[in-house]
DNA sequence: GCAAACATTAACAGATCGGTACATCTTCGC
DNA sequence: GCGAAGATGTACCGATCTGTTAATGTTTGC
């Protein structure tokens, strides 16, 4: 198997795992609509986890540079970045197939805290933090940690009521309280 | 099977679901566990998915008592109440064995917009905000609604955050942007 | 005490689960 | 053209999945 066919394969499989869910869906069914025998699967990956792992690894990288690079575009300052963040959900909740965040979906499945997909789980959201710092500190926010990971709960909520109620509205709700944050308040340095 | 019994079947089950999760978890489990035959299950509930429907029934009628008597018990008034929410889910995120909110999991797990078990889970959800909406009107705000819809996202995003990093740091982090949504601002009426 | 009604059980279907053994096919050096 | 090496597909493994069948206990009315 080709490299191009490998990651074919990961990106087939993150498309059934994120419409069916992990515990839901059969390698048969990953190696039917990849393509590919179960052999050859297996012959890359060792287990169903270690290719749940590769598709997680895919959508960290997928979904962040989606994320930063259409902050990047709607906005051209540091605060207005992240508030556009929540525009840019809106437009994810709206297209076709939305389905909620699949590491929220991956954390819930695989619930037990030593399991690497557990953590990679969690990891993501800390790079989503990371870069949400970044961006309050370059505004001037003391305190810009803190901002972030407010900024990420209020992220989290929207999809997951938008994947729950199947309705987009939460982004701009969400994108409300963002506003208070980071340009009501008397808290804030700049 | 006395009603008892069934209801203990039930209250069984809804453990073993929220350790392990809907879909890996498989009957015998559930049997075994409960302490019952799986054709005695089998007698009460016509197929798993009606099992899962009355463990979210259980689950959404002691969530909400619980949580809103506690809510009660911190605060005397609609607005303090609906700060000390944030207060009584810290004490959950802290309690042995917390593993996220049930219903999101669920619907995770149950994708599908016309699942009866995916409806009923963002029901659950729903009766949250009516809740919150009576009490944000009671203090006085306008759009007590959409205040509501707020704080819904807010506890769904500290919930969610604080299972995946296994740490009850959210729920504060959430409180102190609820207090700059009740009490900080410009646009409140009272 | 006895029969009818109900609850429970072990054992079993048929399908599917994650994962593998082995035979076949392709590809490539030379 | 031909042999070695790796990729692929088929068919299968034991375990487990949801759900059922048929036999056994247990309660209850009278």
């Amino acid at each position: 198997m080709s490299r191009n066919k490998r990651d074919e394969l990961i990106r087939n499989a993150l498309g059934i795992f994120y419409r069916n869910g992990f515990h839901a869906t059969g390698m048969d069914l990953v190696a039917k609509e990849s393509g590919v025998s179960k052999t050859s699967i297996y012959k890359h990956f060792r287990t169903k986890d270690e290719l749940i792992l590769a598709v997680l690894r895919l959508r960290d990288e997928d979904f962040r540079n989606w994320l930063f690079r259409r902050m990047e575009e709607l906005a051209a300052t540091p605060q207005g970045q992240l508030l556009a963040m929540f525009d840019a959900l809106e437009e994810w909740f709206m297209a076709d197939g939305f389905q909620g965040c699949m590491f929220i979906k991956a954390s819930a499945e695989f619930q037990n805290a030593d399991d690497a997909i557990n953590r990679q789980s969690y990891a993501h959201k800390e790079l989503l933090v990371d870069h949400f710092a970044r961006l309050a500190g370059a505004a001037g926010h003391d305190a810009p940690r803190a901002l972030a990971r407010q900024l990420l709960i209020l992220k989290e909520g929207a999809i997951v009521i938008a994947a729950m109620s199947h309705d987009p509205a939460p982004a701009q709700e969400a994108r409300a309280i963002a506003e208070r944050l980071l340009l009501g308040g008397a808290d804030i340095s700049v």
